[in-house]
RNA sequence: GGUACCAUCGCCAAGUGGUAAGGCAAAGGUCUGCAAAACCUUUAUUCCCCGGUUCAAAUCCGGGUGGUACCU
């Protein structure tokens, strides 16, 4: 018996949040969030992170449950949605994904087996000196000797994959061979493109007017690393240039809200990759309720 | 009003007679391990307009239009 699960997946600025606490009330659910920012404690305005008070009593999960000097993989995020699947499902509640981030996505509706190697400072920093000395042929090469497997696969340009592939190649973990245990319905809210991404830079002013800056501050000054994963999001790498003088803060403002975009249309490319999803346009009231029909329908099957 | 300089993709631009570099933006895409990451592909039959010279013009000449600077 698999467990049903529902996803709430769009583009950054859709509107996910609501709809998804709308639903969750509706349907005895609750979410879980899968973002790989929200993770993180602390990143709160720059990731949209939802407010205590929004939350209207339905419990989310996994948001603020990793330290922002800490790292965290596709594998770590999948085991815990499992996880957190099995705690709901126990309660007899209907448990919500909600989140853009579609790599996440896709392995936990897939089941991709991920090993469980972790990141090694060390050996990342070598490669990375290997990288700017001899480029990524040499990642490519040294890829080819230690799994060659892997290296038919990867994009050799890439030198983040090729550098991930050569850190699993050298600490393999063991592979999982789990039962697939979801029975996924896969909805994704979309919106007009134009209007999109006017919702995109509308948000991202609110956020600056929220004190997004002072954020970022907060969280240098609490020691969070420049180079850590979490301040390589959007909104906050921008910032730290911005903080840094190396831009002006209009051209900040602009880069935060380009690479929004820029993010959004990526979501937009991987949900078109996906099967069985279903679209619905948020500003449709037909489609939305169509959708808790389908909801319906799907629990009762 | 006069003189000089300039006018090349949405923006910044290279190109001074031989058949339109590049960067940014945009769009499309990749995706089983940093994924809000990283990477890949595409994008001016045409150079402000009209006419001329030439085998050949974005490049030279004349006129027009627009902009900038200086002079009056």
């Amino acid at each position: 018996m698999m467990d049903k699960v529902l996803f709430t997946l769009g583009p950054t600025a859709v509107g996910k949040t609501d709809i998804s606490i709308t639903l969750a009330k509706k349907f005895d659910g609750e979410i879980i969030s899968c973002d790989s920012v929200q993770i993180f404690k602390g990143l709160d305005i720059g990731s949209a992170k939802v407010k205590k008070e929004e939350m209207k009593n339905v419990p989310h999960h996994l948001i603020d449950i990793v330290s922002p000097n800490e790292s965290f993989t596709a594998f770590d995020m999948t085991e815990a949605i499992k996880e957190k699947i099995g705690v709901i499902y126990a309660r007899n509640h209907l448990p919500i994904v909600v989140g853009g981030t579609s790599l996440y996505v896709k392995s936990l509706i897939l089941n991709y087996n991920y090993g469980g190697v972790g990141v090694d400072e060390e050996y990342r920093k070598e490669l990375k000196e290997i990288l700017e000395k001899e480029g990524t042929e040499k990642l490519a090469k040294m890829l080819e000797k230690e799994d060659k497997d892997a290296f038919e696969k990867i994009d050799k340009h890439n030198p983040q994959r090729l550098i991930r592939a050569l850190e699993i190649a050298r600490f393999k973990g063991e592979k999982k061979t789990d039962e697939k245990i979801i029975d996924p319905l896969v909805f994704a809210l979309v919106l007009d493109r134009q209007k999109l991404y006017e919702r995109i830079n509308k948000r991202v002013d609110m956020m600056l007017e929220s004190g997004l800056v002072d954020e970022v501050k907060s969280l240098l000054d609490n020691g969070v690393k420049k180079d850590s994963q979490s301040m390589h999001a959007i909104g906050y790498k921008e910032v730290i240039a911005y903080l840094d003088n190396e831009i002006s803060y209009e051209r900040m403002v602009e880069l935060i809200k380009q690479h929004s975009r820029n993010y959004a249309k990526r979501q937009l490319t991987f949900l078109r990759g996906m099967e069985d999803v279903n679209y619905v346009d948020v500003e449709n009231k037909k489609e939305i309720s169509s959708m808790e029909e389908k909801i319906t329908r799907w629990l009762n099957g």
